[in-house]
DNA sequence: TACTTTTGCCTAACGCTGTTAAATAAATTA
DNA sequence: TAATTTATTTAACAGCGTTAGGCAAAAGTA
């Protein structure tokens, strides 16, 4: 009964078929053009076929989502490791979180809902939404000299970090146009200004 | 002859009637659900008559953006207008631009795609899309104290302001939760120290 | 007044969308 | 071999933006 296994795989593959396709097509044509059926065509079948994998659109959405979450939290987590001072970090890790919304650009948009209507009620039941944010806090903390922050004084530090940078991001898929070194100058200088509210604090 | 003024008029009446049927639609059931035929049903006609008042559904919205960008350049010129000092003027006017996005948030997310496909090549050629960055750079230019500021410098320093500022604010529309009091002490914090550092340059 | 033209508006339709139900073909089990 | 389950497709529904054609009322003209 090992075919029950080789099924299961091939499922297994479909499913991330489903995925790769509609990543595919939206890095081809934009969110815009992300259809049922051409995710279907991609992947040489019919439309139904892919309500046997995911619910609905959205679902396939989700997971994409949750693709985003993960590569990102894994970016965060790598850069941090190379750095000691939480300063470093800190500086290092939001200049990744720019570089990935740079090279994933649609996972971006879908996670953040620029240029598009993405499923926010939905991600906030995914907990690796919360990937990010554990990394950030944790260099926050780190680098606060304060013993034992509230959970607030380290929120609306990394909110102020995520505000400029994600307004950064957002206005560049958006307006394409501003030249890679103001882009630069004001994410390297918004950065290290927080990171010195910070220490100063 | 004044018939035709009459039907001038009446046909001017209907166009207003389809942008505050759509606008109307927007704010009860968001973007996603407006549609040609809701916006008919509002106007009691059928769906075919706006294409004799709009092109397609895309001028519609781009119709809407200008309105909302004439909105918020005028809210920045009466703030301006209340204060004398740049400094003073530059943190009225980004607490009016963030009031703004809170009064009108159907209106900021078209003009800024925040959880919306918005026809952002589009506003491009909208003119009174630069409403808001001629209202800010000149008292951005007041407030330095440089003789003849480039362009490049001016536009670095908006470019800082708006990125922080439209960053909370879509973040605020995206995931509401975020306290009252947490945003107001970000946007201000945020301001005050992009004000200080153009006085110190 | 009678005829023609224009106008205002609607119905029907096209091709697209997400999604579901039913039918069919293939594989598996008994 | 027969019965049952599984895989996949076709057809359809309701909704979308948009266009073409038709009908009835109004306006213009003789």
């Amino acid at each position: 009964m090992a075919s029950k296994e080789r099924i299961q795989r091939l499922k297994e593959e479909t499913r991330i078929n489903i995925l790769d396709a509609a990543l595919h097509i939206v890095k081809e044509e934009g969110w815009q053009a992300l259809s049922m059926r051409k995710i279907a065509d991609v992947i040489e079948y019919t439309a139904p076929i892919i309500y046997e994998y995911f619910a609905n659109k959205e679902a396939i959405l989700l997971e994409l989502t949750r693709k985003g979450y993960l590569i990102l939290t894994r970016d965060l987590q790598e850069v941090r490791a190379k750095h000691e001072s939480p300063a470093k970090q800190l500086e290092a890790m939001w200049l990744a979180y720019w570089d990935f919304a740079m090279e994933n650009k649609e996972l971006y948009q879908l996670m953040f809902g620029v240029e598009m209507n993405c499923c926010c009620d939905m991600v906030a039941t995914l907990e690796e939404s919360e990937g990010p944010y554990n990394e950030f806090s944790q260099a926050i903390i780190e680098l606060m000299h304060i013993k034992n922050p509230t959970k607030d004084m380290v929120c609306l530090k990394y909110y102020t970090f995520w505000s400029v940078v994600h307004g950064l991001i957002s206005i560049n898929i958006l307006r394409r146009g501003y030249s890679d070194e103001m882009n630069q100058q004001v994410l390297k200088d918004a950065i290290g200004t927080i990171i010195k509210s910070i220490e100063r604090a």
